[in-house]
DNA sequence: AAGCCGTGGCT
DNA sequence: TAGCCAAGGCT
């Protein structure tokens, strides 16, 4: 339990909480009608959505998302499903470790938690895959609860905002925490309401490149709008290569046998990357994952599929 | 705790 | 064009 009055948040230069209702408001006007968050949507999908959504962007993940729940409306389908289909299902949303993490939260959530994706945050943080972000976000939308939700979206809205500065710098998990919580409503439905409205805000208005303040209902109280959108003055960036990399190998290999009806000769593999030590350490990396296995005649498949 | 883990659209 | 970016998590 976080408390309120614990927030680091210093009094001289910052502003006010902003208003929950103008939010709340605002969202049930305007918000898109995603398909998880659709009244019968329970626990389930909107974990499913949540791990999509964990650096993927919307679009990509509505057909896929659709998909899912209609062939696997459970956790315990899923957690039945061999682990080479529902690689296949994820086709190329990326990160495909989290496909194999939802798998494997699937099998607990079945077995032990009576098929219910839980709604307390610790024990979903206990879930593979599920981390700060999930666990809180499940909470809040699939049930309602009063749980400070903090993504990027929330942390760029928090910093223009509240500190008037253009961007977030980088994460700092606990004083993060502490702002979005300060600016929660005491009460369950209200506050999860926010912490949507917060996320939307930051998608669809407040976004990186083109900040729609004529838009924004915060902009009679934003602290950045107000100080003349100055420029952000953080520290620089990090920002990831990914040609030539490792990963970019693997997704490579990847993709060969997701295209293939079952395991494949080497020599198929050997085709997607020239450098034979870069491929064979992917190779190996996703075999360590259970992302790969191989035959006992020596091809590569997808795991549960021989 | 800094770096790794996919993919594709956008500017 | 080539970097930037997208509802993070794990080690």
């Amino acid at each position: 339990m976080t408390n309120p009055d614990q927030n680091t948040l210093t009094p001289s230069d910052e502003r006010s909480p902003l208003d929950p209702d103008e939010l709340i408001d605002w969202f049930a006007n305007t918000a898109r009608d995603l398909p998880w968050r659709g009244p019968d949507v329970d626990g389930w999908g909107v974990l499913v959505s949540e791990t999509m959504l964990q650096q993927t962007p919307v679009n990509r993940v509505l057909p896929i998302w659709r998909e899912w729940m209609s062939r696997w409306p459970r956790p315990s389908d899923l957690a039945a499903a061999p682990q080479g289909e529902v690689l296949r299902a994820w086709g190329k949303l990326g990160y495909p470790r989290r496909a194999m993490r939802l798998h494997e939260a699937a099998s607990v959530i079945a077995t032990e938690h009576g098929d219910r994706v839980p709604s307390d945050v610790d024990t979903l943080l206990a879930l593979p895959g599920v981390g700060t972000y999930t666990a809180r976000a499940v909470a809040a939308f699939a049930y309602g609860r009063r749980a400070p939700v903090v993504d990027t979206n929330v942390r760029r809205v928090v910093a223009r905002a509240v500190h008037g500065a253009a961007d977030a710098g980088n994460p700092s998990p606990r004083k993060d925490l502490a702002d979005v919580d300060a600016l929660l409503p005491t009460d369950d439905h209200r506050a999860s309401r926010m912490s949507a409205a917060l996320m939307e805000l930051g998608q669809t208005v407040c976004t990186v490149r083109s900040p729609g303040c004529e838009i924004c209902p915060l902009a009679g109280n934003c602290a950045w709008l107000e100080a003349g959108q100055p420029a952000y003055d953080g520290p620089p960036k990090k920002v990831q290569r990914f040609a030539g990399t490792d990963r970019q190998v693997r997704g490579l290999l990847l993709d060969v046998l997701r295209g293939s009806d079952g395991p494949v000769p080497r020599a198929e593999l050997d085709a997607v990357w020239s450098d034979a030590a870069q491929r064979d350490r992917a190779l190996d990396s996703l075999l360590v994952d259970g992302l790969v296995e191989q035959t006992e005649d020596g091809r590569f498949g997808l795991p549960g599929e021989h």
